[in-house]
DNA sequence: GTATAAAGTTAAGCCCGCTTAACTAAAAAG
DNA sequence: CTTTTTAGTTAAGCGGGCTTAACTTTATAC
């Protein structure tokens, strides 16, 4: 457990400083469109995870079914989300991104990306290589925890 | 700028990842704790900036000085941050994480460090000294970017 | 086929964060 | 020494998120 020591600082140093700057990065993005922090959340889970039903939303965010129709209702008011009948299940709903809404979205995560590939031009053609190495190891290992997780 | 496309993929996937992951886990705690994303913002950032007043509160979350105020007296009274007069001036209030404050704060950390432990862990030898080693690259090239953005 | 459960919605009410406006007290400027 | 600026507080009021409770509609159980 020797190595783990070793790598353990490195990590958590890197995890502090891009977590500092991304949490404010997403927090004075989601203010830019006017949107609250919980609003935005909602547009992110859509983005990552797909489409879903009302419920899957009040799950993920822990509120009530009620909470989540409320968010969600201004989120289709004002034209982010669709929200159609489930075929499947008439009682059910389906909720999706709508263009504006993925393309909000897209607009937020490319400014987070700016600041990445700002971060990666100043470093030399070798430490690039290095570092796009060890992060593709580590994105499939957390992307293997994260699954076992869910499942 | 061949080299930047290379090194672009795996850096935003990384960062897809462990944002998602790592957004999630600080909005669950901050509930936990039953303190809101703004009160436990504050105590972050006396975390990771150290002590400060009240303007610089205001300023950093981009809200009038009532709001800091106001979000601040609640931490203050519940016992998380101590408020004082500035010795240097009298007007001003030097605002500093209680032992309590701290300790809430470490523990949250803790929280998110847990999660990087164990990615880690999933990890064998060689492949954790690479990313120690790429990761250490990374943090000071983004703590050189942050810092001449704060000048 | 009726009873029960499940998915959402709507409304009332609470607390919270935020703003503006009015204020106190101390420092800086003149 | 008076004027102005700066740091912070307090109060009123708005809108947002959230909860519970009551309700509608559709699916499932028996």
């Amino acid at each position: 457990m020797i190595k783990s020591v070793q790598i353990t600082q490195p990590l958590r140093a890197w995890m502090d400083v891009f977590m500092h700057r991304s949490m404010r990065g997403w927090n004075q993005f989601a203010k830019s469109t006017g949107l609250s922090m919980p609003q935005f959340s909602i547009l992110m889970q859509l983005h990552y995870k797909g489409a879903c039903g009302m419920s899957a939303i009040s799950e993920r965010f822990d509120v009530s079914a009620a909470a989540a129709s409320q968010l969600v209702d201004k989120l289709v008011q004002a034209g982010y989300i669709e929200r159609t009948e489930d075929p499947s299940d008439r009682r059910a709903k389906l909720l999706k991104l709508s263009t504006n809404g993925a393309k909000l979205v897209d607009d937020g995560i490319q400014e987070r990306y700016r600041w990445m590939d700002e971060l990666a031009s100043k470093l030399s053609a070798a430490e690039q290589t290095k570092i796009s190495e060890a992060l593709s190891v580590l994105t499939e290992a957390a992307r293997q925890m994260e699954q076992k997780e869910t499942v």
